[in-house]
DNA sequence: GGAACTTACGCGTGTCGTAAGAATT
DNA sequence: AATTCTTACGACACGCGTAAGTTCC
């Protein structure tokens, strides 16, 4: 029983549909399927029930509901204190604009990540939209916006137009390597959600 | 982050020493320390200091063990719960005796179980101790007792001959198919923790 | 030498995504 | 036909253990 499986039985219970759910996830449909189901398994009972409408809570499921939600909470505010005190971050992070560095408010954001974060190193390099992809499998940068969506796989892309925009989630960066720039990478999603915007926050 | 990685760093951070707290979780030495450092990783700090006689907590890991412990313990109310409300089980278990069943409490935990799980069908058969590891590879058991240390990999050994038995961390079966299984271990474990006897308790 | 942790490396399990299947409206 | 969830399957990443490497007592 891991962390992520409870989140995933949170997020299928407020959507109270698969599908939606695992976009938010960032998930195909099977895997987020997959989740569940093993987690009814160690449970012992199912969680939903399967309506041919989406899925709705089962009596367990109720039960347990609120127990997962402190759970969850719990871990979360574990990474919040975590990311508290790592304001000792420092490094390189490189970012690509496909715009105007206004429109994209790139002051604002730079600002803020220097008065939080003075030791890390923000750069902007220009990238159109049909090379972020490729700049970001190079490693040049190591996160892009786009307008639309790119396609790729292995990139996770953010919306951020969306007012929705559901910046709690962004945990594509799994491998060790990267653990210290996913931290940085957590805290320029927290600033660059915004509602009125069409483009797309890449990362790879 | 991972629940297991709290857990994880939870045990190192009690028991100062990365040895010992791999002994207790059941775990190499070198994937405790990979663990720890992908945490530390996420997290952006060292959370512990490397002695020449162990790990201890640094300013960082005191800050988080707090929220660390909160975090686990709802998660394993999360469990507790569920498991609370798994009464339905049903299913055939069955168990490798290498000693007689009175002195194995045997009656105990059948009545203890029957009480509980009215539709669990628990088997008990005989299996000597130096046979008791084959017939868990081969099926045919699902756990079973034996004297001493088995050796086999690939099989999760409990002493319950220790006060200190860990049962809380009893969660070596992991594949899908195994769950209800699991379930029923789980409360096999709790019923068989005691003090005064030398044998051990295995699980494939 | 012994006890501690880290690093290197091959292996296996589990999770992922794609795609096809089943059920319902 | 469209939407929903499930199942099958190949692929890949991650965490595991073994064993060698380092450091300190």
């Amino acid at each position: 029983m891991e962390f992520y499986q409870l989140q995933s039985f949170l997020t299928v219970a407020r959507e109270g549909n698969l599908t939606k759910a695992a976009g938010l996830l960032h998930l195909s449909q099977s895997a987020l399927s997959n989740q569940i189901k093993s987690l009814e398994g160690e449970v012992g009972t199912d969680l939903f029930q399967r309506m041919p409408r989406g899925m709705e809570l089962s009596f367990a499921g109720r039960k347990l509901l609120s127990h997962a939600e402190t759970a969850v909470r719990a871990m979360e505010d574990f990474g919040t204190a975590a990311r508290g005190l790592g304001d000792n971050l420092s490094g390189r992070l490189s970012v690509g604009l496909n715009t105007d560095p206004s429109f994209l408010r790139i002051a604002d954001l730079d600002s803020r990540m220097g008065a939080k974060f003075p030791l890390v190193d923000l750069e902007f390099l220009p990238s159109q939209t049909l090379a972020t992809t490729s700049l970001l499998n190079g490693e040049v940068l190591d996160v892009g916006f786009r307008f639309g969506k790119s396609g790729d796989n292995g990139i996770c892309e953010e919306w951020i137009a969306d007012s929705r925009f559901p910046f709690m989630h962004c945990y594509p960066v799994t491998n060790r390597e990267r653990c210290f720039k996913n931290q940085l990478l957590h805290i320029i999603f927290s600033f660059c959600c915004r509602k009125s915007v069409e483009f797309i926050f890449l990362l790879k």
